[in-house]
DNA sequence: TTCTCTTTAAACATTC
DNA sequence: CGAATGTTTAAAGAGA
């Protein structure tokens, strides 16, 4: 399998390019310091405290955030970053940190496709959260030094306020530059604690500081801000669902630490899901080795943002208790973790949520004619950023995309020879899986059909079970053998090619299975389907069971998921390439009756029907809708008896009665 | 491992 | 006659 990374670069950069922007925008509209109401005692009461106050207590935040940003230097990725340097760092923390997602995404660009959608917003959110309580915490204690500080000042000197005039103007402003250098710092922090992308650190830039003004009780921050607060911020970008880059940023970096993340160790295939957790070494969560530590894995510190080598257990139990004691800082992480932990929960609660309800559709949704453009909801900001998220929505990540790949990456539609030849010639990797199915084809076919049109993809079906649902979209339910292989073409970019090869097969095909029946017309031979012949050579129903799911996931999802979900890809990153209806017009409309057919097929009186019409065979019969040779010189309604009577001109059909005829055999099974 | 299904390839026959 | 259409056999891969 060629996941050559350029392939998928296209798509990435598109991805990629997004988030920091889409960031910086959602960030910027919080309105967060909304829940703090005391917020704007500090600047408003300029008279209450003293310039100088201020300003010291301005350092005294300043110097606590320098004196946690050096514990965690190590952790850190870009220690230039770190404190110090008054205006400039403000403009260069900023900077370095888009550089650092950028780094920090491109490689694991594939990973956010595939990881939890809402992860991002998710994160983004418990980011800020993070930082305003660490903002708040902070204030809180600047709150007691500044009482300190205050009662001696005024006991010693009572200063003027009048005196404060410009001077206390230009305090503000230095104020307030030393709020956004902070926050830079609170920043580079909070990515060395939880190790968070640091690609939105400019977004709660501008809005903390006037946030961070009250200080509040900190639990109840975690409460009542996650609730109010975030959420309104979010929707932008949560209610998209998936937002693609985003969650790669943060759900990639939430599993690595700020580190070196691996380059190129992971093939950017769409179904990478797998191997972000495979090739981190990170194996994040605890892996209970013996005598181990939950925190302690891979001879390092596992403490979010830690990375601290340790030889041995001892080391770390060590290294737990300095590094890691009962402080302040340890609080504030513990708290953090529990925030990261109580969203991953809801977002897997809306996960599974989301997983149920894509089953349930999956499975008894007739048909969508166009997947693809009937996005779940516009997103009104984000442009080329939606876009992606729309169109790779309907095939939620959460989804097992199965490591099929080879057949088909990230295919660009209608690749060049060379790509495409080796993607195919690959092999006769089957998935025959679908066709074991009541007949999902038809559904998942007409969400698809736009895909496979233009997508030089093997299509998840069988030859049998391709033929039939050509044969049964059309009005008449027979074709020609050259009309099947009009419609292969027609339906699948993968059937332009190799012609010789394919047609053979179908032809093998029609004749092999005796659900296939030809039918001598006028004019030549037509092929129809044995509705009943085709279901007998099935598994039982799949009607809502547990293999159902077990066959979605495996048939469905295989094949045809991954398709859809490369095609969103595709139809992302070569939007002109996409064209829709244009090829096949009627197609959607064909493939609405399809589907209903597919479900109702089973169900139709087809044995009673046929075999009560037809005398000596009612092979024809077996369709439930009347069928008309369509070379008939008349299109007359009562076709079905010429038809049927054309059977028997029929000598292959007639020769052998037990070879089509199982009327006897079969009284009606399929009729449940 | 065996069996079944599917695909691919190919030979051959028949029809257009 | 050549191409298209059907039929049949065989081999091989994949999955149950």
């Amino acid at each position: 399998n060629q996941g050559q990374p350029s392939g998928s670069r296209g798509v990435l950069h598109l991805v990629t390019s997004a988030p920091p922007h889409t960031h910086h925008v959602c960030q910027a509209p919080r309105d967060g310091p909304g829940r703090d109401p005391a917020g704007g005692g500090a600047d408003s009461n300029g008279e209450v405290s003293p310039a100088e106050l201020l300003h010291f207590q301005q350092q005294q935040a300043l110097q606590v955030a320098r004196q946690f940003l050096l514990q965690q230097a190590s952790g850190l990725n870009s220690p230039s970053n770190n404190d110090s340097k008054q205006s400039a760092s403000a403009v260069q923390v900023p900077v370095s940190v888009a550089m650092m997602s950028q780094q920090m995404l491109s490689p694991q660009q594939m990973q956010q496709i595939l990881s939890p959608p809402q992860l991002q917003a998710l994160l983004q959110q418990q980011q800020a959260l993070m930082l305003q309580q660490l903002q708040e915490y902070y204030k809180k204690q600047q709150e007691q030094l500044h009482l300190q500080l205050l009662t001696q000042q005024q006991a010693g000197k009572q200063q003027p306020k009048e005196a404060l005039g410009n001077k206390q103007l230009a305090f503000q402003q230095l104020l307030q530059m030393q709020q956004l250098q902070q926050q830079h710092l609170l920043n580079l922090q909070r990515q060395g604690l939880v190790s968070l992308q640091p690609s939105q650190a400019s977004g709660p830039l501008q809005t903390l500081p006037q946030a961070a003004v009250c200080p509040t009780d900190l639990p109840q921050l975690w409460k009542g801000e996650s609730a109010p607060g975030q959420p309104a911020e979010d929707s932008s970008v949560r209610q998209e669902g998936l937002d693609l880059a985003g969650t790669t940023a943060t759900a990639t970096s939430f599993a690595s630490p700020p580190k070196v993340s691996p380059p190129l160790s992971h093939h950017p295939l769409p179904n990478g899901q797998p191997t972000v957790f495979t090739s981190r070494r990170d194996s994040s969560s605890h892996e209970e080795t013996p005598g181990s530590h939950p925190l302690y894995g891979h001879g390092e510190c596992k403490w979010p943002g830690c990375e601290t080598l340790c030889e041995d257990l001892g080391q770390f139990i060590k290294h737990l208790n300095t590094e890691h004691a009962l402080d302040d800082r340890s609080t504030a992480q513990c708290r953090v973790q529990m925030q990261v932990v109580q969203q991953l929960e809801i977002q897997l609660a809306k996960e599974s949520e989301r997983l149920q309800a894509m089953m349930a559709h999956l499975h008894m949704r007739p048909s969508e004619p166009k997947p693809f453009s009937q996005p779940l909801n516009p997103v009104p900001g984000s442009s080329s950023f939606s876009k992606v998220t729309v169109s790779a929505d309907p095939f939620p990540d959460g989804l097992v995309h199965p490591p099929t790949s080879a057949a088909a990456p990230v295919t660009p539609l209608r690749p060049p020879g060379l790509g495409s030849a080796s993607l195919h010639s690959g092999g006769p990797t089957r998935r025959r899986s679908t066709d074991k199915l009541c007949s999902p084809i038809s559904s998942e076919l007409a969400q698809n059909h736009e895909f496979y049109k233009n997508a030089d993809v093997r299509p998840p079906f069988t030859y049998a079970s391709l033929i039939r649902q050509a044969i049964l979209e059309t009005p008449d339910r027979q074709l020609t053998l050259n009309e099947i292989y009009n419609w292969f073409t027609r339906m699948f970019a993968y059937f332009r090619r190799n012609t010789a090869t394919w047609k053979n097969a179908v032809r093998h095909n029609l004749s092999l299975h005796k659900c296939f029946v030809r039918v001598e017309n006028v004019k030549g031979a037509v092929w129809t389907v044995d509705e009943r012949e085709y279901q007998k050579r099935r598994p039982p129903k799949m009607t809502g069971s547990p293999t159902l799911v077990k066959n979605m996931i495996s048939g469905l999802s295989y094949g045809a998921l991954n398709a859809s979900y490369q095609a969103a890809l595709a139809e992302s990153s070569f939007p002109l390439l996409s064209s829709p209806a244009m090829l096949n017009p009627g197609s959607a409309s064909n493939l609405l009756p399809l589907s209903q057919d597919d479900v109702g097929a089973p169900g139709e009186p087809l044995p009673s029907n046929g075999g009560s019409s037809s005398p000596p065979r009612p092979s024809p019969p077996q369709y439930s809708h009347p069928i008309q040779v369509k070379e008939e010189p008349t299109e007359a309604e009562e076709d079905r008896r010429p038809g049927l009577a054309l059977v028997p001109t029929n000598p292959s059909a007639v020769g052998p009665p037990e070879d089509r005829d199982l009327e006897e055999e079969l009284p009606g099974e399929e009729l449940s």
